[in-house]
DNA sequence: CAATAATAATAGTATTACTATCATTAAACT
DNA sequence: AGTTTAATGATAGTAATACTATTATTATTG
C-alpha cells in the first residue's frame, strides 16, 4: 500500500547498538537525550555520565544500550539519514521533473522542515549533524566498522540522490562525489556561517545555500 | 628583492603555542613525530605521552610548548596551510592567466608535490589533513580560539583563492563558500577513496580529483 | 505467583590529561 | 673560567574519563 511508504521507522543496523534504543523508554531518552546534551556541551565533551545524570539513570545503564559514546554517535548520524530518507519519499512523491527532484533533495538537506519529532528536537539534531557527524568515520578503526556496514544509513541516501543525478544525466560519472560534496558542503556552510563567517558568504535570503548548491550541482550535471 | 618570496619560514599565531617550537630542535621533533605519530594511530589514540617516548622525552616538556593535543593539531593543520601559501606563490608566479591559476592553486591543495620538506613527511602531513583537520575547528570552544586569530592560517588561503575566483568573475558572490567547499571537498573525497569508496567516484586518472574540482569550480563561477 | 529480564546502586580499575617540584644539563653573559 | 639563566629530565601526584563488575531492586511476562 502506498502510504506505508510515508510511516517512519529508523531503520538502523543492529552492530550500531548493543539493545535496541527503540525497545524500551529510556533508550528513547538516551537518543533524545544525547542530541540536547551533545548540542549543549559538544561531542568532546559529552560522556554517559553527564548524560545520565540528565536523563536520571546510571553510567552502566547506558552501556547496556551502547558500546561507547562513538557508537551513540554513530546511532544519531544514522537515524538522522533515516529521517532524511523519509522526508526525501515524503519531498519526492509525485515529483516528475528529476530537475525539481534534486533540488527538493538538497533542500531536504539544508534545512529541518520540522522542529520536533517525538521526542527528538530536530533543530539541535541538524545542528550536531553539521558540527559532529563527520567525526562519526573520521576515525582510525572506520574500515572495521564499515565491514559492519554501520554506514549504511549514510550511504543510502548517497546513493539515492546519485541514481536522481543519473535520471538527469545518465552520462555523468562523478555522481556519488558530488552528492558528498553537496551534502558536507552543506555541513560546512552551516558551521562556518554560525562561527567562522568570513571561510563563506552568507546572505540575507534564506535560500542561499540551497540555491548555491542546487546551481553548482546541476550546471556540474549538464556540462558536456 | 624577488626571491624571498621563495623563502619558507611558518608564520603562525603566537597563541597556539606556549613556546615557539621552530625555536629548538626538540620543538621541531615534537611536530615532526606528531605528525607521523597521528598518521599512525589517529588523533583520538595520540596523546603526549605516546609521543614523549617517541621522541624521546618526557610529557611535561612536551607540555611547555603546548597546552594539550588539541592545539598542537591546530600548529600542524596551521604549517600545513603555510606550506600551502608558500606553494602558491611558487606555482603562481608570473602565470596572467587566472584561470590556469585556479587550476594551479587546485593541484596544490590536492596533492603534496614533494615527499619530505626538511624532517617533516609531507606526505603523512596531508593524509592527517585530510582526516583530521576539521577537527581544529568543529569544537565547542572555536569561537574562544577564533577570537585570538588562530584560523588565520586557512583564512588566508581561502582569501587568496578567493581573489583568483574574483579575478575571473569579479562579479561573482559566493568565492569563499566555493573555495571551502572545494577544499573540503578535495580531503573528504581522499578520504573515502581510501575508506568508503561508495561515497565516490575515483577513477584510475590520476587526476580526476583535479579536474572535477576544477570544472565544478570554473563553471560555477563563469555562470551569468 | 514464579520466573525472567531490566534497571538502580554502588564500587572499583586502568588510562588520560594534566600540574607541580626539583634536579640536571646546556647556553649565554660577564 | 665561572656565574647566571633557561631548558629539559625525572618523578610524583591529582582529577576526570572510560569503562567493568556485583548485587539489589523493580518491572514484565508466562
Amino acid at each position: 500500500m502506498e502510504f506505508e511508504l510515508f510511516k517512519f521507522s529508523a531503520n538502523i543496523r543492529s552492530d550500531i547498538f548493543l539493545k535496541d534504543p527503540e525497545s524500551s523508554q529510556l533508550g528513547s531518552a538516551i537518543i533524545s537525550q544525547s542530541i540536547n546534551l551533545i548540542y549543549d556541551i559538544g561531542f568532546e565533551e559529552f560522556n554517559f555520565r553527564k548524560l545520565s545524570q540528565q536523563i536520571g539513570t546510571t553510567e552502566a545503564t547506558i552501556y547496556r544500550y551502547f558500546e561507547n559514546k562513538h557508537m551513540l554517535l554513530l546511532y544519531v548520524t544514522s537515524w538522522y539519514w533515516c529521517w532524511v530518507e523519509y522526508q526525501l519519499v515524503l519531498h519526492n512523491t509525485n515529483i516528475v521533473d528529476y530537475n525539481v527532484r534534486l533540488k527538493n533533495a538538497i533542500k531536504v538537506l539544508t534545512v529541518p522542515h520540522d522542529h520536533q519529532y517525538a521526542d527528538i528536537n530536530l533543530q539541535n539534531l541538524f545542528n550536531i549533524i553539521c558540527s559532529e557527524s563527520c567525526k562519526s568515520y573520521l576515525i582510525k578503526n572506520v574500515d572495521d566498522l564499515n565491514k559492519y556496514g554501520v554506514y549504511y544509513n549514510y550511504k543510502k541516501i548517497v546513493a539515492i540522490i546519485s541514481d536522481i543525478i543519473l535520471k538527469v544525466n545518465p552520462a555523468y560519472n562523478y555522481s556519488h562525489m558530488l552528492v558528498t560534496t553537496v551534502i558536507e558542503g552543506i555541513h560546512h556552510q552551516k558551521y562556518f556561517a554560525e562561527h567562522l563567517p568570513s571561510l563563506t558568504d552568507k546572505t540575507d535570503d534564506p535560500d542561499y545555500l540551497i540555491n548555491f548548491y542546487y546551481q553548482l550541482a546541476i550546471t556540474a550535471i549538464n556540462l558536456k
